[in-house]
RNA sequence: CGCGGGAUGGAGCAGCCAGGUAGCUCGUCAGGCUCAUAACCUGAAGGUCGUAGGUUCAAAUCCUACUCCCGCAACCA
């Protein structure tokens, strides 16, 4: 079983696209697995509780569970259309996540991993943190990045994170893939270095922070946001539910032949999820063979006037989805970026990339093939004589593209596996002009030619459709629709050879997949 | 000494971890084709891989130093 969650969101905005890329490159890769054949599921969801939901919920006059609710409705809505299709949903404030988090304190504290102590000294609101002097700027100051900073004193509860630290050390060092890719792990073991010796203070008192999992123990306090968040990776895996929870089976999930999958910014590696939840499920009791990978993606950086350049200022992934479709959304996302790194957001690459690899390369083979085929053969495909040179060698290219784009989707990296698609599709389209089928038609010997030709042609968007799947599942469906092959969308990888496509098939009418974008230059 | 990312033909990037003919997309120029979504194909021009050292038979790739650029107000992946 592939277990993929991604970090869930916090309710306190609306989602912008670095959001929606998080999610989209999770709904690719799970689409993917489920394409190689494999179990798959995927969880997401959305971070309710803490400080900054509340203040923002008092701010605009509502009870926090009214705000919330809002919230989590636009993202809700963002996924329906950007077709993220989860198989878990979490909501922190489910009584189900509720009582999973508090039985993980109740057991934590009798195991003595939990302590109470009263501290003194600054106070962010904002970051819900207490701060120490290393986070002073240059003249001594806490910067405004901290945002109101006050000086309390108070009891808190405290999780013995620095007991857990030097396994986490080791932990990192003897496992491979425990952070991907490997260059955030030396990040995560730096960070390690500084932080050791502090405890994980998870507590708040109620007359700072209602909006939180009340401790069970001690009912004068909340949960902290981030112990509360964390859980839900196991919560809504099932992890210790009721049996009539409507919860999946937390074993058959969470695997250590396939260990979880927990796609992450890079800004909540450190420390959320690369220290505090590595050591909390240590706590809890996890092997190491049962920790989850961590997969590290990088952030779109927003460049004021590039955005505008000529097409407007869009930055909301609902108004992109709605102006350019959900196709060039997703396949944007996932193609103009190296998973792991940044990128520029640039809505001029988005139209570009989608013009020139969807609608013009692969759209359009796919376009002169069918449309060649419904001209010259009255629609059906058939192979005729024996194969070629030039088409043996687009057979290598197919059975080339493909090995390559599985490695490349083994390893997370969506971008390399569509280029090696890409790569397929410009040799098809070189092929068609080396052949000349058009030409092959006004000869009446050359039928049987002409009939392979075509053949090799209809046969690769057959492929092409299948691989594209995961990314552009609508997409792929039309493809398959027009080649009258319905069942395409039930193979597998392993189901892909040579020969799809029936002898005799009658393919259908073509029309265009991925009709061009056009863009009023107005600068 | 705040954190991190980056510097590769006009633009945007890959390659760097596991050294060995410098690759992709866009753009430009010249040709070709006409089945197709003004799409497709072929060819060409264009790079001392930020700088300076070092290691090596060999460095874009490893080591050292330096220069410059980007993100870090709010929201936040």
């Amino acid at each position: 079983m592939f277990y993929l969650t991604t970090a869930i969101d916090y309710t306190n905005g609306s989602p912008h696209i670095g959001h929606a890329y998080e999610k989209v490159l999770a709904d690719v890769l799970v689409r993917y697995r489920r394409l190689r054949g494999d179990e798959a599921y995927f969880l997401t969801g959305v971070d309710q509780h803490g400080q900054k939901v509340q203040q923002t919920a008092e701010k605009e006059g509502v009870h926090p569970a009214t705000f919330v609710k809002r919230t989590t409705k636009k993202f809700l809505n963002l996924w329906e259309k950007l077709d993220v299709k989860y198989d878990g949903w979490a909501e922190t404030i489910d009584d189900r996540h509720k009582a999973c988090v508090q039985r993980i304190l109740t057991t934590l504290k009798e195991e003595g991993q939990l302590h109470k102590h009263a501290h003194a000294g600054h106070y962010s609101v904002r970051q819900e943190q207490f701060l120490s002097d290393r986070d002073r700027d240059e003249s001594g100051n806490f910067g405004p990045e901290w945002g109101e900073v006050v000086e309390i004193e108070e009891e808190n509860w405290y999780f013995k994170l620095s007991e857990h630290t030097a396994w986490l050390k080791s932990y990192l060092e003897s496992t491979a893939d425990a952070v991907i890719p490997s260059f955030r792990k030396s990040e995560l073991l730096n960070a390690l270095e500084r932080n050791s010796g502090t405890d994980l203070c998870i507590s708040r008192p109620k007359e700072r922070l209602r909006w939180g999992i009340e401790i069970p123990f001690d009912t004068d306090f909340v949960t902290y946001v981030w112990f509360d968040a964390l859980i839900n990776y196991v919560s809504f895996a099932g992890y210790q539910a009721a049996a009539d929870a409507k919860l999946p089976d937390f074993k058959a999930l969470w695997t250590t032949d396939e260990r979880p999958v927990h796609i992450i910014g890079k800004d909540i590696l450190v420390p959320a999820h690369g220290i505090y939840w590595l050591c909390m499920l240590h706590a809890m009791g996890f092997s190491d063979a049962e920790m989850p990978r961590l997969l590290v993606h990088g952030w779109w950086n927003m460049k004021g006037e590039k955005m505008s350049k000529s097409l407007g200022n869009i930055v909301d992934p609902s108004e992109l989805a709605d102006k350019f479709g959900k196709e060039a959304v997703r396949y944007y996302l996932v193609r103009d970026i190296v998973t792991g790194k940044d990128s520029d957001f640039d809505l001029d690459r988005l139209v570009m990339l989608y013009n020139t690899e969807l609608a013009n390369e692969l759209g359009n083979l796919c376009n002169r093939a069918l449309n060649m085929s419904q001209r010259f053969t009255d629609g059906i495909i058939t192979r005729g004589g024996v194969f070629s040179d030039e088409d043996l060698a687009l057979q290598t290219s197919l059975a080339d593209s493909t090995v390559a784009y599985r490695a490349a989707m083994d390893d997370f990296d969506v971008s390399k596996g569509l280029e090696a698609l890409s790569r397929h599709v410009v040799h098809c389209n070189g092929y068609a002009e080396r052949m000349k089928p058009w030409e092959l038609n006004k000869d009446p010997e050359k039928k049987d030619r002409l009939a392979m030709v075509l053949q090799h042609l209809a046969e690769s968007v057959a492929h092409c459709a299948v691989l594209l799947s995961p990314v552009l599942p609508d997409a792929a469906e039309k493809l398959a629709a027009q080649l009258n092959l319905p069942k395409l969308g039930e193979l597998s990888l392993a189901d892909l050879h040579w020969g799809l496509i029936p002898e005799g098939h009658a393919i259908g009418k073509p029309k265009p997949v991925f009709p061009r974008i056009v863009v009023e230059e107005s600068v």
